[in-house]
DNA sequence: TGTACATCAGTGAACGCGCGTTCACTGATGTAC
DNA sequence: TGTACATCAGTGAACGCGCGTTCACTGATGTAC
């Protein structure tokens, strides 16, 4: 072998967080392979040596993204609130981070619509952020389970809309107001 | 002349048509001119003599949308109910309607992101969504516009979110718990 | 009313470019002996 | 320890395709006289 596995694993790393970043910041079809690779100091060729295809990348990144905020929020002692999960999500450093953003934001249409993989990694991003949210609002009540997915609507809803604004007081307007309904529906106002 | 300007105006209209259609489907890239011509029953070239790209056409099927709606909401007496609004616009009927839904919910990032004029068309459909919330809740109050942002992003989140999920049932209960939580805030529970 | 002309929507071939993917090759690294 | 060999990450050229856009041309429609 001309690497190590560990080497091997932290080009691969690189390349996950170039994807991501401009992923995020352009969408699925904007950002090009070689995009993604000349960021993480390679080129094209070598990319399908670590995936077997762009939809396989993004899917992959995806995944990352997820197991990283489960790692945070398990690591996290005292276990972090749910507030200060809303908070932060509709924080206004959230809010101009578009590179680090969470990819249900990002959420290119586009792929989303067609690619198993990437549909399948969307969903299990969704699941993990409306359970962190139920196991903060009492875990077994429907009442519980309804307030998480309304929470999350709003967190996505409102920094999707906000991030679609061209005038920034009108975003931030519309950010604090997915904040404090959020916020107030938790009864952690 | 050769056609007159009446029959031009009905053939643009397919044209937007389709393109809206297919746009909400499958988003910006993934859609072609061939695709929108071709359901439009025309062949490619005499695209341009209606458009001038194909973001172009892109702006002008939201800008088409908007006043659609705004029309609806005019002419409709006695004034429709914010209230049926939002239970129209989170509805099963809705959520299974992919091809004639809001365009804030197919909202292709990759162009949004970069295109000035698309930028500007989806900006008024959300200041028209609002307005007809605020409307409802009590013009000058501040609060009423704070909650004219929440009740807006629980639709729009509400529906990305379901749209997103493989699972059906999930899907429905992400769709019902933010259709509630947005007639809670109205106070039209 | 009839004829010549002008306009322009529509056609489909062609252009050009970007990009996902493949491939033959290189050269550094690790292993076998 | 040193030498020969095998592996495989990395390179960059090339392929092929799709698609946005352009263009020369056609033919139907409308207008002028």
């Amino acid at each position: 072998m001309s690497t190590s596995p560990k080497e091997r694993e932290k080009i691969r790393e690189r390349i996950l967080v170039s994807a991501a970043k401009l992923f995020n910041r352009r969408g699925f079809s904007a950002v090009s392979i070689d995009d993604v690779m000349g960021e993480a100091g390679l080129t094209r060729g070598s990319f399908y040596r670590y995936f077997s295809s762009k939809a396989d990348l993004y899917a992959q990144s995806v995944v990352r993204a997820v197991s990283e905020k489960r790692e945070a929020a398990d690591s996290h002692s005292p276990r972090l609130n749910a507030d200060q999960i809303v908070r932060d999500y509709l924080s206004v450093e959230r809010y101009e981070d578009i590179e680090g953003s969470c990819p249900m934001i990002g959420l290119p249409a586009d792929i989303s619509h067609t690619d198993r993989s990437v549909r399948e990694a969307f969903e299990s991003a969704l699941r993990l952020m409306i359970d962190t949210f139920q196991q903060e609002l009492g875990r077994n009540s429907g009442q519980a389970r309804d307030r998480a997915f309304a929470i999350s609507a709003l967190c996505v809803g409102g920094m999707i809309l906000a991030r679609s604004v061209e005038d920034r007081g009108l975003a931030n307007e519309l950010r604090q107001a997915a904040m404090n309904a959020a916020l107030a529906l938790g009864n952690w106002a």
